[in-house]
DNA sequence: TGTGTCGCAGATCACGTTAACGTTCATGTC
DNA sequence: GACATGAACGTTAACGTGATCTGCGACACA
């Protein structure tokens, strides 16, 4: 069989001996249109399998009824959340969503969002990779409005919508030291992101609120994966590595707070290894609530993000935008709570003597 | 800043008295243009800021330069892989990418096919759920070809590119034999799709091949979630469940093959809290290599997935596709192979008295 | 000088759709 | 019978491109 082309509102119009106006009227279900015409339309449209043509109807209305999702890496178990939630909804809303992965690369945001401005897509959602907002800029001003997801961009006046990562950090850090410990270190992944940053400040504001000081190097940094082969997932890796460190370091009872997850789960081999069970001789707390940590052992306290209320807010957001057209005016900044959860990983720990 | 509308090949003609047309020459480098032309149109095209409308591109030259991906859920760490994989494949060969997640529902699904013709994508790529294949039937009449992933479909004659569960399972399974179990269970999701069917196949077949007796009941099934939250990610809850009837069933020195990791990881837990030692007592497969597995303890011995391999080829293969025009001809399967990756949760195992 | 050729540009049409505006004709009203 | 009304449809233009054809001047060559 041939691929024949597709049949068009023309195709309908020839065959019945109508014009092509009054076939896109029947079909559109608007008036004009007698209910015998409607019906002799919409019969012959099943019967040559009339599909409509989405891009000549948009290019004439204007409006491309998509949205862009510029995202770093769909392996994120949050992210990978992030983007059911948000097809999702803005599916319901009529949208499709167009897709681009930038694997924290700024040049591959800077085409990503150079190709939906050729798309005219209606929207875009972003997170967006640390440096550069020229092109962001240039959307808005082509009368694209975008919304950032999950990261803040300090030179980017644009609505975001995340996580309140500073009351998740002070959350966990007030929880450890309710527990008793007074010996805590944070792992933190180095990238130069609003979310790292707000943990590190929770982390800081809430042991200085307590008048605990923290050790030396509190805060250690986790080599971002760099120049890793496209989609490589998340990797405990980095957080091992530097794990048999901690190990040295830490005293009985001390408590070490993760970014993520993987992180954690990289610390609890590391001080395994190390016959430190974690839980009684150290304490571990993860940041993300990933599918796997309610099954480590021990089960993985940790910080739960509200994906899905992350992604919908975020499409309700900018369809906001989208509807009222208003790019430029004062942009909203929109932290959704997340919520400690607590399980077995930070104790009670045994006090140290050492 | 009014969001003003953007500058068309008509505003540059306009400003430099030109032509549409030898505008749209110049900046695609057809001859019939002077140099000094050239240079003034893509000057004036720069300082107006001028963006191609792909839109209005796609529509004449009847191409979109757009593949659709349907997908069930990203939460899946394959899937989620397969996704940065065929992203990033996919724009490399100058291809949008238009994503639709289906949850594992018949009807999003065929509304997602219908969406993707409306779209007028050049192919589609797709992880099918397991009934119902009239709307891929139509998408390819209508000219586009459809390749499917990972899942193979009975009733439809289509590209599959994927992975060689039935060789995964039965290298699994042959491992497990040849390090001394001789009793094996095989925990599989409760969904009736290739992946699984294959590796039920792969397991029964080798012992079969061994002369080895399967116990009663030595494949189990695994509720598939159901009516769960979308967007919800994969979870270990099922196979946790019914870790506890396993580890009553089983004696010291069994081997249970999970379908996939997190399934695996259900039954540590479930197996731990029995005071099974896993690795030990009892032995776990894992299938999928999710980035966490390695980092269990014990580490899991699992089956690599070549999610990155089977990304680029499900692209490849149907850019080939579009390309040759040949939407109709004899389908072509493509398993790609994966690879057993032995760690320590299969053994040395303390062999059975009970 | 005529003729062919080449470089460069404009004119025209097409893609498939929707919107604004016209036209036709039956019906109703006074 | 003159005129307004309104339903049902057609005509035309437009969205922003790209392809094809045509036109025109310059130049080389016989």
């Amino acid at each position: 069989m041939s691929p024949r082309r597709r049949p068009t509102l023309r195709d309908i119009a020839l065959s019945l001996d109508l014009s092509v106006n009054t076939v896109s009227r029947a079909l559109a279900d608007k008036d004009a249109v007698s209910p015998e015409t409607r019906e002799r339309v919409k019969g012959e449209a099943e019967r040559l399998g009339y599909v409509p043509n989405t891009m000549a109807r948009s290019l004439v209305l204007r409006n491309a009824m998509t949205l862009g999702l510029v995202i770093t890496n769909p392996s994120n178990p949050f992210f990978a959340r992030l983007i059911s939630a948000i097809e999702e909804r803005g599916r319901e809303r009529g949208y499709s969503l167009m897709l681009v992965v930038t694997e924290d690369s700024a040049e591959n945001e800077r085409r990503a969002a150079e190709e939906l401005m050729r798309w005219g897509v209606d929207g875009v959602l972003a997170i967006p990779v640390q440096h550069g907002a020229e092109h962001w800029r240039r959307l808005r001003k082509s009368g694209t409005p975008v919304v950032l997801l999950n990261r803040h961009l300090p030179e980017l006046d644009a609505d975001v919508v995340g996580v309140d990562y500073y009351a998740g950090a002070r959350a966990a850090t007030e929880h450890v030291l309710d527990s008793g410990a007074r010996e805590l270190y944070l792992v933190e992944e180095d990238l130069d992101i609003s979310p790292v940053s707000e943990r590190i400040r929770g982390f800081q504001e809430t042991l200085a609120a307590r008048g605990i000081g923290a050790p030396d190097g509190a805060v250690v940094r986790v080599d971002a994966p760099e120049g890793v082969p496209v989609s490589a997932p998340f990797d405990p890796g980095a957080a091992y590595a530097i794990g048999a460190d901690l190990a040295r370091r830490a005293g009985r009872g001390a408590v070490v707070l993760a970014g993520n997850d993987y992180h954690a789960l990289g610390l609890y081999r590391a001080f395994t290894e190390r016959g430190l069970r974690v839980g009684v001789d150290i304490g571990v707390v993860g940041h993300g609530d990933h599918p796997f940590s309610a099954y480590l052992d021990p089960a993985l306290t940790t910080v739960r993000l509200p994906a899905p209320d992350v992604g919908r807010a975020g499409v309700d957001r900018l369809l906001e935008r989208v509807r009222s057209g208003a790019v430029d005016t004062e942009p909203i900044h929109t932290l959704l709570a997340p919520e400690l959860v607590v399980r077995a990983s930070a104790g009670p720990l045994r006090r140290g003597e050492r």
